[in-house]
DNA sequence: CTTTGATCATAT
DNA sequence: ATATGATCAAAG
């Protein structure tokens, strides 16, 4: 696989982001000599992975920014036909225990939601993997009321965790951010809080933004 | 059709 | 087991 060294100021990130706007991932992997596949069944990162090497993210499983030394975290978004999301975005795990005194300022959701790169993609499953193309390019910072909106219902939500209530929190609980499984199958555990304060086994979970939130960040930046 | 809960690949 | 990258697929 061709290498990109990672860049070196959010200038030269965004051209390089720009550059790949109006693109297939077919040209795009091409270029970087990476194989495309079939479908995405069995590839779900796929095309996440494939920007980040286009762009000269850090590949690894650190709980980061892509671009740590620009402040600046990576996710591709799909489309529908009609330029809205089709999925929701997935933040970070969630901590279900040791939660005391944990503020939104010190979360992990907070730090990797303060810049966000969105790169646009088209996401139906009918155009095949290689076919779909890349959009323009998103710098994106909350706004004051998004802020708002995330902490409320991150508060919401690890009050119910450190109550012990992880069980009964389901994905409508929040009104722009969402806590769901988040593991490699149903049977996975974790620590977790019970209600008896005690220590218990759940399946791990993830915070994920609604797509109503990330149609909201499109509609502010391109109308 | 949309959303919730489940799942897949890989690195550490 | 936990973290990254997410989409799949059953249910509503």
């Amino acid at each position: 696989m061709t290498h990109v060294p990672p860049p070196n100021s959010v200038e030269q990130l965004m051209q390089r982001a720009e550059a790949l706007a109006g693109l297939s991932l077919a040209d795009i992997a091409k270029e970087l000599n990476i194989a495309v596949p079939k479908d995405l069944r069995r590839d779900k990162g796929w095309v996440g992975q494939l920007f980040e090497a286009a762009l000269g993210a850090e590949a690894g499983s650190k709980p980061e920014q892509d671009f740590l030394h620009l402040g600046v975290e990576l996710k591709s978004l799909p489309l529908n036909a009609a330029g809205l999301p089709l999925e929701t975005t997935y933040v970070c795990v969630a901590p279900l225990a040791n939660v005391t005194g944990l503020r939104w300022e010190d979360s992990l959701v907070y730090h990797k939601l303060q810049r966000v790169l969105w790169i646009p993609v088209e996401g139906e499953r009918q155009i095949a993997i290689g076919a779909r193309r890349v959009g323009m390019p998103i710098l994106w910072q909350p706004t004051t009321r998004q802020q708002q909106q995330l902490k409320q219902d991150w508060e919401e939500i690890m009050e119910l965790i450190s109550l012990g209530k992880v069980s009964q929190i389901s994905a409508r609980h929040g009104e722009v951010l969402q806590l769901r499984p988040k593991a490699a199958n149903s049977k996975a555990m974790t620590n977790s809080i019970a209600e008896d304060g005690s220590m218990q086994q759940t399946n791990p979970r993830g915070f994920y933004l609604k797509t109503q939130f990330t149609t909201q960040i499109l509609r502010d930046y391109f109308g």
